[in-house]
DNA sequence: TATTGTTATACTCTATAACTATA
DNA sequence: TATAGTTATAGAGTATAACAATA
């Protein structure tokens, strides 16, 4: 391409603040990701594992409410944390079709190394940001987190998709 | 030291300006992708057409190596936008294995079209920030994008994977 | 009859590898 | 022999539906 067209003036999505929200988003998620695979954790293993440790004693029904995703999926995703012994179901003696999740003595500490990890991961994406400036960063994004209406602490990556009609116009066939 | 008591305060991970960066920016990337889905797109549709607006004539081999994808995946989403008479592959005089990608009059007019709605989704997430503060956010994004080396314009969520050594230890099996 | 957790199934998406036609 | 594009195949991930146990 030489050239590439000097005319073509870059369009509004690349520059504007939400492209810009995307692109660093996924970045940090890509980051995240990679953080906790030596552990054999995916990301949202790491979110239940937040949600639990600041919510214990919840229900997968309930759970999967709060994460907006089908308690059959959870089923699946809790798994993979009771086989690493992070997590654990409990009885309930009120209700015997219902079990209470709690996190384990190891699955608290595989949270506060994850987090640990997470914070010099933010040292390194925000390197290039004075103190100050994390401050206000997180204060702006704080404020759409609230305007928006989304959970705090709770990652959005969870919901299910379901969203608009999607025509599905684009389907590719063969 | 891990006290682990009942009332566990929140632990360092939802605070941080890296899970919001990555909370926010999903949540983004959810409006956006529902603001496609009626034309039958899907983001990295748009994220293709945003491209090849600026860059002209690529060929799939280097649009695939800047997008960070697989040229076998880029069949099909090519094949869906040339279905849609967005883009088209015109032959190469001078090497007849490649084709050189072109963004029609009607993709460049989606790509207005999608350009204008991207606008008003980001008035609508930016509405608790004024417009000084709105370019403050971009300034401070922007300048993480540069120091974290992600390609400016191209959205990391076309990447590939295959990041770390996921032992994949918690596979679901059953 | 309704609800919780689970299992089973189908569908989508993506990576890998094989194939063709040009060079 | 190497490369661009394509096709084919297989594997992961997820949504939907059916199911057993309990209320």
């Amino acid at each position: 391409m030489p050239g590439s067209s000097p005319q073509t003036s870059p369009q509004t999505l690349p520059g504007g603040a939400a492209f810009l929200l995307s692109q660093v988003g996924a970045h940090v998620a890509a980051r995240f990701s990679e953080s906790v695979a030596p552990f054999g954790l995916k990301p949202y293993h790491a979110g239940i594992l937040s949600v639990l440790a600041n919510k214990p004693g919840l229900t997968q029904q309930s759970l999967a409410d709060l994460l907006g995703i089908f308690p059959s999926r959870l089923v699946a995703l809790l798994d993979d944390l009771a086989k690493l012994k992070l997590i654990e179901r409990r009885a309930t003696p009120s209700d015997r079709r219902t079990y209470a999740l709690h996190v384990t003595r190891a699955g608290t500490e595989m949270w506060q190394t994850i987090g640990k990890q997470a914070e010099q991961m933010e040292e390194d994406i925000c390197a290039s940001l004075s103190a100050k400036e994390r401050a206000t960063l997180a204060e702006l994004l704080t404020r759409i987190v609230t305007q928006q209406q989304i959970t705090p602490g709770v990652h959005p990556g969870f919901r299910k998709l379901g969203g608009g009609s999607c025509d599905d116009e684009a389907g590719s066939k063969r």
